[in-house]
DNA sequence: CAACTTGTTTACTT
DNA sequence: AAAGTAAACAAGTT
């Protein structure tokens, strides 16, 4: 399932492919995912939607962008927000569409990315600028705050996992990366965020983003990308190791399950209290 | 076949 | 009233 990674090295991927190149044609096979807004309810758009998407071809692909989990690529002036949801993918071919190909964007030469997603929870949606990418969210996992100002996010008695996970008060921790970042900076994945101490802010301020960057440099190519794990290495240190030794201290690991997601973590290197 | 996955929304509870 | 929790849902894989 792609978190920010994933989503930072398809954009790598699609900046290569596309910036540059003048659009021949979208094909627009799904149109239930092409979207008005964010929405996990996919319903018929509106034509001037469908319109508005097919009136790309023509144009240039300018750039793109990321925050957090959301991905944007310009098309001349407009700038289209691409949402993977759980199963979003790109592949670049032919004309021929592959398995749950959705939209299209023909280059001109013939080749098309194709955005693929099988479960259908992602989508395309048109942004107003490219700033809007970022609205209702809160600064991106990948830069660097320092312990006050990632703490200042953060307040109430939510558990410090569950309030990791909210994307309005920081962008791009999805459930395996805010686990690993936890275990990395020794806190306790239970305890409410009004209780960790700003020694605690200061090591998750520099364990978040140095957990990103380590994912994201061993990703590997797009070609090779595989969402679900089929039986191949874990190469987490607590994610899916329940029961088994932490790599650390040798502690057996815990599962609990904090606000519907199963949450792992260490009690020997995340104590329950300070 | 039930469990699992993310993000959003809705419906409750504290 | 506001904050927090839980469940439902989208749909497919294992």
């Amino acid at each position: 399932m792609p978190e920010l990674p994933e989503v930072e090295t398809w954009r790598r991927a699609l900046h290569g492919w596309m910036v540059g190149r003048r659009l021949s044609a979208i094909h627009v096979l799904e149109p239930t995912s092409v979207r008005a807004t964010l929405s996990t309810r996919p319903s018929p758009p509106a034509p001037s939607l469908l319109r508005s998407i097919e009136a790309g071809a023509g144009c240039e692909v300018v750039g793109t962008d990321r925050h957090g989990k959301r991905m944007a690529i310009q098309v001349g002036d407009a700038w289209w927000l691409v949402h993977l949801g759980m199963t979003g993918r790109f592949e670049r071919s032919g004309s021929e569409a592959p398995p749950h190909a959705r939209v299209g964007w023909e280059l001109d030469g013939g080749e098309v990315v194709w955005f693929r997603d099988a479960r259908r929870f992602g989508g395309v949606v048109p942004l107003g600028a490219r700033g809007d990418l970022a609205d209702g969210l809160g600064p991106d996992a990948l830069h660097t705050l320092d312990g006050p100002q990632l703490s200042r996010r953060f307040s109430g008695r939510r558990a410090v996992k569950v309030a990791l996970l909210d994307q309005g008060c920081l962008a791009g921790l999805g459930n395996i990366h805010a686990a690993e970042a936890l275990w990395r900076a020794g806190i306790d994945p239970r305890r409410p965020v009004g209780e960790v101490p700003p020694d605690a802010w200061e090591r998750l301020a520099a364990a978040i983003p140095a957990q990103l960057h380590d994912a994201l440099a061993e990703m590997p190519s797009v070609e090779d990308f595989v969402y679900v794990t089929d039986g191949g290495d874990n190469p987490f240190a607590v994610y899916g190791r329940a029961d088994e030794p932490c790599r650390r201290c040798a502690t057996s690991i815990q599962r609990v399950v904090q606000g519907g997601r199963s949450t792992f973590w260490c009690p020997g290197c995340q104590p329950a209290s300070p």
